[in-house]
RNA sequence: GGUCUCGUGGCCGAGCGGCUAGGCAGAGGUCUGCAAAACCUUCCACAGCGGUUCGAAUCCGCUCGAGACCUCCA
């Protein structure tokens, strides 16, 4: 098969072939969360966005080295500092604790919606070293200088000397200056849009290092740029993020590493829109939030129901990643009504026979098949892909209806049984949640024994007692389904 | 105020100049002891007004509306 992978460049706002700086291998950044508060679902949709990403390269053939960092210190500054403070006291917590304590959950989480975990997961704290390195390679180009014993980057140097600053957000340095004016605690700095790469830490800062300036802390920016330098190299593939993250964070990384290195870090920079809740941004000082738990619980003034991970998941891959996506109950409802048919379909798929002659609708399914990968090749178009999936969906479910002789030979069935289990199970990471085979043994075979004495009493046109088997597993959530050939059932 | 996105049928959401997206809901049908489920078929659209073009949801302009970023932010 021939896979011509594009993807969208937020730095050239362009789609670009996909060409990876080593041919086979990709190496691939993706910022990482703050763990200072539980994660938040909009992290949640980016990171399995991104997981997606790695899982459909791995598929395509390539060795990817996927990075996503652990922000453990930096961001825990300012009015963060604060509210770190206050719960460490009260919860008689290090910093460090609140870190692992918020890693965990993430991790949890992350599991839940069956993402695969990064090749590396690098932590800020465990990089100082690093950081300090750069600092000092930094301050040797020229871009940087010392004050009081924090060190900021010289934007204007960097600026007038390379003209790179501000080429990924589409901002200029003119107007850094002039929208900088309300800001506070400027003096230090010798021009507004100045960063910190290195504090100086207050008496009262818990997380603080030695280094040749003083007793601090890294720069809000410095753990990605000294991080994904350290893991894969000064130029590597992909560098993913957040839409928010494109200024300061990504720009600042950027004039750090061009700052240090001389190159670009990263060859394609792609970013993921924001997921919104009943078309608002998340916020939790309004209330307008949800979190992945109160999702999957269903305890939240914004849901009537709950919802599986993997309804919610299936919801986020029918919206393109560049998208804003509007997060509702009534869409929700939908999703999970579509998921739901979706792993029934793969079932059916599952048990389809191999026939015996060569099929009427060879060439159609093969088609289908192909457009999934030209689907998935255009910039990771998830929802183009699920299109096209459920086109195939209503092809299965003819086959699975009026039986596969004369309608597909054996090798287009397997190539479409290996494709879409692939596709849906390996890339999109679904599982299947209703699937009652797969829960072991001991329950099978008790259902199987109810379902024949339902069958039973209905072939003795017993109606109460089949009535009542029906009824009884129906409150333990558990849906028996009549069909032609006899009954099934799945969890609701 | 500056920068930038986006407005598609009842809801969500693809589409990037000509060809059915898809999911959910609705309608009709199949199956069925009843019901549910499932399956098949199908209706409904491009915010408004101009312009470019043989042809526009798709390009350009304006109007209205929504959202994001502007040193906490995925």
């Amino acid at each position: 098969m021939n896979h011509k992978l594009t993807v969208y460049n937020s730095m050239t706002r362009e789609k670009e072939i996909f060409t990876p700086i080593h041919e086979g291998f990709v190496g691939m950044y993706v910022c990482g969360p703050t763990v200072y508060n539980d994660v938040h679902l909009g992290n949640c949709r980016t990171f399995v966005s991104f997981d997606v990403i790695f899982r459909y390269l791995k598929h395509l053939g390539f060795k990817v080295r996927y990075l996503r960092n652990i922000t453990d210190v930096g961001h825990l500054l300012d009015d963060g500092e604060d509210r770190m403070l206050k719960g460490a006291k009260a919860d008689q917590m290090e910093p460090m604790e609140v870190a692992q304590k918020y890693t965990l959950g993430f991790h949890q989480i992350m599991q839940i919606f069956n993402t695969l975990p990064p090749s590396i997961e690098p932590r800020a704290t465990g990089h100082i070293p690093e950081q300090i390195e750069m600092v000092e390679t930094i301050i040797k180009n020229g871009y940087g200088y010392e004050v009081n014993g924090s060190v900021y980057f010289d934007t204007l140097a960097f600026a007038e000397r390379t003209g790179e600053y501000g080429k990924l957000s589409g901002r200029v340095i003119d107007e850094l200056m002039a929208e900088s004016r309300t800001l506070k605690n400027q003096d230090e700095k010798k021009h507004p849009s100045d960063f910190a790469i290195w504090m100086k830490a207050a008496p009262e800062h818990i997380m603080k290092w030695n280094s040749p300036w003083s007793v601090g802390f890294p720069g809000w920016h410095l753990e990605c740029s000294a991080m994904s330098t350290k893991y894969l190299g000064q130029q590597f593939d992909i560098h993913g993020g957040g839409n928010d993250l494109k200024f300061p964070h990504h720009e600042n990384e950027i004039a750090q590493n061009v700052g240090s290195c001389g190159c670009q870090p990263a060859r394609y920079w792609l970013h993921t829109n924001m997921l919104l809740l009943n078309s608002k941004k998340m916020s939790k000082s309004d209330g307008n939030t949800i979190s992945p738990t109160e999702l999957f619980t269903g305890e939240s003034v914004h849901m009537t129901k709950p919802y599986s991970p993997m309804a919610v998941k299936f919801f986020m891959l029918q919206c393109h990643y560049r998208s804003t996506l509007d997060l509702t109950d009534e869409a929700l409802q939908a999703a999970e009504k579509g998921y739901k048919r979706l792993m029934e379909a793969l079932r059916k798929l599952k048990k389809l026979e191999a026939p015996q002659t060569a099929g009427a609708m060879d060439a159609e399914i093969n088609s289908l098949v192909e457009g999934i990968y030209e689907d998935m090749n255009d910039d990771f178009s998830t929802p183009k892909a699920l299109g096209t999936i459920f086109e195939l969906v209503t092809k299965i479910n003819i086959l699975s209806d009026n039986g596969t002789e004369g309608q597909i030979s054996a090798e287009v069935l397997n190539r479409l049984k290996t494709t879409l289990i692939a596709i849906i199970g390996d890339v999109f990471g679904l599982l299947d949640e209703g699937e009652g085979d797969n829960q072991g043994t001991a329950l099978n075979g008790l259902m199987s024994l109810i379902l024949d004495l339902r069958q039973a009493a209905r072939t003795n046109k017993d109606w109460p007692t089949s009535d009542k088997i029906r009824d009884g597993l129906a409150s333990l959530k558990i849906q028996v389904k009549d069909g032609k050939d006899g009954s099934s059932w799945s969890f609701q």
